[in-house]
DNA sequence: AAGCTAACGGACGCCGGCGTCCACTTACCG
DNA sequence: CGGTAAGTGGACGCCGGCGTCCGTTAGCTT
């Protein structure tokens, strides 16, 4: 499941590494990247130097305790834009994200980082937006869409995401998919002939 | 717009009092209720002292703090459960409060707050949902909303608000507008003649 | 104007995280 | 089995927030 780790560490050192990986997957998927790093060292059973030593900063333990989930990220992104119906696509990816970002309040957290500064996912970001924006046109060429749906929709909604890794980590995945249901029928194209009782709404004063 | 201070208070004590709110308005909106104690004392010009005097828990300092957003919240809900048009009184809502909630970083935070020890803010959420339940039981029934909505629905799209109160301050209420609508859109009726080319969307492995 | 007391805020001791150093341990190799 | 270098973690000094104390300031009252 994870990325292999270098096999010039010693034993004992590699088992470290792991458990301190472990440790940080665990503490940040559950509280967020609040989390210090003593408590991570203290939940691998690892003093803070060795801690420190594979990991000088946050942000390297970060990146190599979400490689994982930058994969699944990949995975299902990449497998929605090879669907042959891209509004199956598009749902799929949009459940899957939720989905993934709900189960994991860290790495959303990192991922979606507002300060882009040295962020390594930014790569990442970069290319998938690139295949969503792909995905998006052609499930609006497709008619499957609403008309002024774009990319950067999917985004504010994967933003909106966020907030349910707050959720206690029971709920979240009930509530990814709900919430996958609901934006999902607000992706689809305007009826009109659906009822209309409702014209723009007046701003809260 | 805010409540009257205690005229008790000496002039001084009153003018520090009102600073250190003003201060923690803003520090919360901008920034999560994570800001310390030292960080309001420090930009209301105020010594820790003083602050510890008038509000001697960070909870005290919320609740005043957000007197104000609690009032509007309420008003935002009975105005719209009050529209002769159930339909349109949810959008109002949804917008209402979705807007109010990006603005406000701290708020949120507060007020869908999941630790609810010693929270004062319970009371008002309870009284809200109560109204919120009958409000979108009228909209049912009038057939304006999908058959299979709940208050929860409302209560999760509010909650996944949250994670739009993470973007940069001057993005917030765009975004949130456009989220309130696709949100929106969401909540109408499912119309089986619109473009049905998505079926259940399988979960990703 | 003068006294009284509410109010102020700097300073204190405490705690916990930060990142680093170094004396000790132990896995690996010949 | 012994030498050696990789690896370890406790301890250190630093910083910043915490909540409180108390000597000083200044608003109100008569």
């Amino acid at each position: 499941m994870s990325q292999q780790t270098p096999h010039l560490l010693r034993a004992d050192a590699r088992d470290n590494r792991d458990r301190v990986l472990e440790a940080a997957r665990t503490l940040f998927a559950e509280q967020g990247l609040a989390v210090t790093m003593r408590q991570i060292a203290r939940r691998a059973e690892v003093g803070p130097a060795t801690l420190y030593r594979r990991f000088p900063t946050k942000q390297t333990l970060v990146e190599a305790a979400f490689a994982d989930e930058v994969r699944a990220c990949r995975g299902i992104v990449e497998s929605g834009c090879a669907a042959p119906d891209p509004w199956r696509g598009l749902c799929s990816v949009i459940e899957g994200l939720i989905t993934l970002n709900a189960r994991n309040h860290g790495f959303t957290e990192a991922f979606t980082a507002a300060a882009p500064d040295a962020d390594v996912f930014t790569t990442h970001r970069a290319a998938l937006l690139t295949l969503l924006t792909g995905l998006i046109r052609r499930a609006r060429e497709a008619g499957a869409l609403r008309r002024d749906a774009t990319v950067h929709d999917l985004v504010l909604i994967l933003q909106a995401g966020r907030g349910l890794s707050a959720l206690p980590p029971a709920r979240r995945d009930q509530a990814a998919r709900r919430f996958a249901t609901l934006v999902i029928d607000g992706f689809r194209p305007v009826v009109t002939s659906r009822p209309q009782l409702a014209g723009p709404v007046p701003s809260q004063p």
